[in-house]
RNA sequence: GCCGGAGUGGCGGAACUGGUAGACGCGCCGGAUUCAAAAUCCGGUUCCUUUACGGGAGUGGGAGUUCGAUUCUCCCCUCCGGCACCA
């Protein structure tokens, strides 16, 4: 055989294959009812400029199991949209000076070419943007049936207030309690925001999670987001008044242990004390002049101020006296809360701190002795020290004191959730606007006309929403009156186009409704992929929008995603100098030498422009301020897509951050040459080995693609599934070319190779492919099975253990009986050593792998 | 602060259900090939000890369960993700 093989050469690999995937259309897909159907979604991304490393990661582990499922005989849906609107186009205008939309287009068009050069087998025909108003116009209208249901409704929150810019901040754009392009002190400000009633679904989220193919710590985070508890709400009177503070406690038992009541500082009787204490107005002021992030206020010292009231205890009458607490939100809960030092940890350091006291009222119930003084006690345990209730545990003291103040209608047993409702309120101008109208007669009507089309020729200047004074936009009729009415200019929560895009993709181009029956064959999303950072905010606000369209007839499963494997970042190694300024100087990889010692281990690094010596830092995410990124782009260019995509799928596991290394690249680069070398061989006729048997080497194939068909599929551990096929190709080049079976084994182990490399090296296979004269497309080619009959081996390798630490092994027959191994481990030379003529204590033989003989 | 996760050679990682710690790759060392270099190929590579056969230690730290622990339990340390207006 003769036939020519072209050269490694990535950038004809890549347009041959890519061109024949766009022309043939390749990945374009529709429902059909012979073939089992497999939606897989990668997370859509924010079009913030250009691909990133992490952004290749996450689409690469998509599109490998995109592809396999495709070739185990899936009818497989891959689509592709952007997540459009957003603070960074803003940021961005405010920069440029030019409308968020022309940005927000040209990243998308540049981010489209660079997933084409990736070889993503994405369906394009299906391709959504969130800022257009075909998609948009449909969470309009969704948005007011849920009005309509009454899910949806207007109440005060807080927002962070630049008072500088005279705009609401978002909290990341709060740096250390100031506004970021300000630097004003930022306040805490109220205003009417429509709310989402998520808390509806609470039950059904956490029942529904038992459901899910997801990782434990993902539900376990959701399971605690959701934050079920079953409690008691309490209610107190003000000492002398007729205002009440309601409280809910988990822990009821620890009731006669309250020593104050700690009161947010936004909580409705605070207003009323700030006149006549000054002291409190300035803890207030202090309080109400800092972010809303919980993060921060939580992290903070605890700090609070007496309220100057007192309240009576429900049980004794004795007067407690309330507290503002900084730690107390208004938005979660009551704003109250019953703080019980002795056993609670947090109430604890507040009384320590302000010399409240701290009545032991729980006592361990085995007897132990407990030092309420070092800290508090909170388990479980026996009441003490709580007249009538002493000696009852918390089941029963918990019943007791529920029956007695729920007969005096002073509490209410009650199941809480943590979950809060969902604020969708934006005061910004790239989003899509919220579908109302303010009528004079009517309040808040409802638009009927949809898309409500937001006008995208505006630019900000950083002083809040140019929607806000936009005649076009504000003025309108109301639908009620047909009168002159104002549009809300308030814009969705960006989490709102991401909570059901997923479904969208099955119901491409339909202008009349939201969804269609399409969208009951594909979904529910069989695998989805994306940042775990993720876990609890998108994945909660997806499912429940899911379960609202359910209940809208729109789809007709429970859940929208029934298997999902989150993703790790991407780092790079870090350089840098100290500076004068006490920062750092950072220095790009590209511009820093590495000398190393004869053990390779990294010993000085410096940089190439002085020579002078540069701090090896810690891996760090990339970024640009760290100047560790390194461009998709670049590497692409360096080695070809089909390296990139290897070598970020066989450095880590898709879970775990993964550390970028162009020596590592360099790697993938070189196997996948390896590879092709083989091909060519193959081709050619030409088999270079000579040390393996073909039968071995036989077996070590279907070893190989019993493997890498488990780690594809159950294990989803693509990093172990590519080190298997490196080996397999090892092997192959060991393989004796005179064996006369050579060249058949030789042959059927390279076919087998490209499919399960297709996956994730799709172009130089699809070259390879067509070099082994493949039958058929290399893309539905039939995935590889191995046959059990090979596997089987006949004679066993044993481990032999004496007390527990190896000492030798021996080759035994697979159908030996213990006696028989047991034998045959007393007989080895190094074994007997150790043994030293001890007598046998007790001998461990576990099957097909180890005897441990205990002396 | 609260919730979740991670920590294994010089580096990335493997060990799937409690049973060979270090697969595979990088780096490094040695060799082949070459006028030379690149590329490629072959061999070695946890640490300490030993001429060698061997022996000892070892999976962030400390306890525990077990014949046997990277794996299970408890405590601690460090780092990472999230905390409701970044996406």
């Amino acid at each position: 055989m003769s036939t020519q093989t072209p050269d490694y050469d990535p950038a004809t690999f890549e347009a041959a294959a890519q061109t024949y995937w766009r022309e043939q259309k390749v990945f374009e897909v529709t429902e059909d009812s012979e073939r089992p159907k497999f939606y897989c979604l990668t997370m859509f991304p924010y079009p913030s400029g250009k691909l990133h490393m992490g952004h290749v990661r996450n689409y690469t582990l998509g599109d490998v199991i995109a592809r396999h499922k495709r070739m185990c005989g899936y009818n497989v849906l891959q689509p592709m949209g952007w997540d459009s609107f957003g603070l960074p186009a803003e940021n961005a205008a405010i920069a440029n000076r030019t409308p968020p939309a022309q940005w927000t287009y040209a990243n998308i068009d540049h981010m489209r070419g660079q997933f084409e050069s990736l070889g993503m087998a994405f369906d394009w025909s299906r391709e959504l943007t969130t800022c257009k108003p075909d998609y948009y116009r449909w969470e309009q209208w969704f948005f007011t049936r849920l009005v309509d249901k009454g899910l949806a409704y207007k109440k005060n929150a807080t927002v962070n207030w630049d008072p500088v810019d005279q705009t609401v901040l978002a909290n990341e754009q709060v740096v250390d309690g100031r506004g970021w392009r300000s630097g004003a002190p930022v306040e805490r400000r109220e205003i009417a925001q429509w709310f989402i009633k998520t808390t509806d679904y609470a039950q059904e989220m956490l029942d529904a999670l038992d459901t899910l193919d997801w990782p434990d710590a993902v539900k376990t985070m959701q399971r605690n987001w959701i934050g079920r508890s079953e409690g008691l709400s309490i209610t107190f009177d003000v000492s002398g008044s007729d205002e009440q503070i309601t409280v809910y406690t988990t822990r009821p038992d620890t009731l006669m242990g309250a020593s104050y009541l700690a009161v947010a500082p936004e909580h409705p009787l605070v207003d009323a004390q700030l006149d006549s204490n000054p002291d409190l107005a300035k803890f207030v002021a202090e309080c109400r002049s800092s972010t809303v992030s919980e993060a921060v206020l939580e992290a903070q010292d605890k700090a609070g101020c007496p309220l100057g009231l007192t309240v009576d205890h429900p049980l004794t009458g004795e007067p407690l006296p309330v507290w503002v607490a900084n730690f107390v939100l208004m938005g979660y809960g009551t704003g109250a809360v019953m703080s019980v030092p002795a056993h609670d940890q947090r109430d604890w350091e507040f009384a320590g701190k302000y010399g409240l006291p701290i009545p032991q009222v729980i006592t361990p119930a085995d007897g132990a002795e407990v030092d309420i003084s070092e800290g508090a006690y909170t388990e479980r345990g026996l009441l003490i020290n709580s007249g009538e209730f002493d000696r009852l545990d918390f089941d029963a003291a918990f019943a007791a004191i529920a029956t007695k103040l729920e007969a005096d209608g002073r509490a209410q047993r009650q199941v809480n959730f943590r979950l809060r409702d969902w604020g969708v309120s934006r005061q910004r101008y790239w989003g899509c606007p919220i579908p109302m109208i303010h009528d004079a007669e009517h309040g808040e009507v409802p638009a009927e006309e949809f898309p409500v089309t937001l006008p995208e020729e505006l630019a900000p200047d950083g002083s809040g929403s140019p929607l806000k004074d936009y005649a076009p936009f504000v003025e309108t009729t109301s639908p009620k009156t047909g009168e002159p009415a104002k549009r809300e200019t308030d814009t969705f929560d960006t989490f709102f186009e991401s909570s059901w895009y997923y479904a969208r993709f099955c119901s491409p181009g339909n202008d009349q409704a939201m969804l269609d029956e399409r969208a009951k064959y594909w979904l529910p999303v069989d695998q989805y992929i994306g940042g775990v950072e993720h876990a609890t905010m998108h994945l909660m606000y997806a499912r429940f929008f899911h379960k609202a369209m359910r209940d809208e007839g729109l789809v007709d499963c429970d859940e929208p995603f029934a298997r999902y494997l989150p993703q790790g970042m991407v780092l790079g190694d870090c350089y840098f100098r100290d500076n004068a300024k006490g920062g750092k100087d950072y220095f790009a990889p590209d511009e820093v030498d590495i000398t190393r010692d004869d053990k390779g281990r990294v010993v000085a690094a410096t940089a190439k422009a002085d020579g002078q010596p540069v701090v090896v830092g810690p891996q760090e995410k990339m970024s640009k301020s760290k100047r560790n990124g390194v461009d998709p782009q670049d590497a692409v260019a360096a080695v070809g897509a089909d390296a990139v995509r290897l070598f970020a799928m066989f450095a880590a596991p898709p879970d775990q951050t993964l550390v970028w290394s162009d020596a590592g690249l360099e790697g993938a680069s070189r196997f996948l040459k390896r590879y092709w070398r083989l091909v060519q061989a193959i081709v050619a006729g030409d088999l270079p080995g000579k040390e393996l048997a073909a039968a071995d080497v036989r077996r070590k194939l279907h070893e190989t693609i019993a493997k890498v068909g488990d780690d594809m599929g159950r294990r989803q551990s693509f990093n172990t599934a590519v080190a298997a096929l490196m080996e397999l190709v090892n092997t192959l080049y060991k393989l004796d070319a005179a064996d006369a079976d050579a060249a058949a084994v030789a042959r059927e182990s390279l076919l087998a190779i490209t499919q399960m490399l297709a996956p994730f090296s799709p172009h130089v296979t699809h070259a390879a492919w067509a070099a082994l004269d493949g039958a058929g497309a290399l893309e539905d080619a039939v995935w590889p099975e191995h046959d059990p009959a090979l596997l089987v081996a006949d004679t066993v390798e044993y481990m032999v253990q004496v007390n527990g630490k190896l000492r030798g092994r021996i080759a035994v027959p697979a159908e030996a009986d213990k006696a028989a191994v047991e034998a045959a481990a007393v007989a080895d030379e190094n074994v007997l050593r150790h043994i030293d003529g001890k007598p046998l204590r007790r001998v461990i033989v576990v099957p097909g792998k180890l005897v441990n003989l205990v002396v």
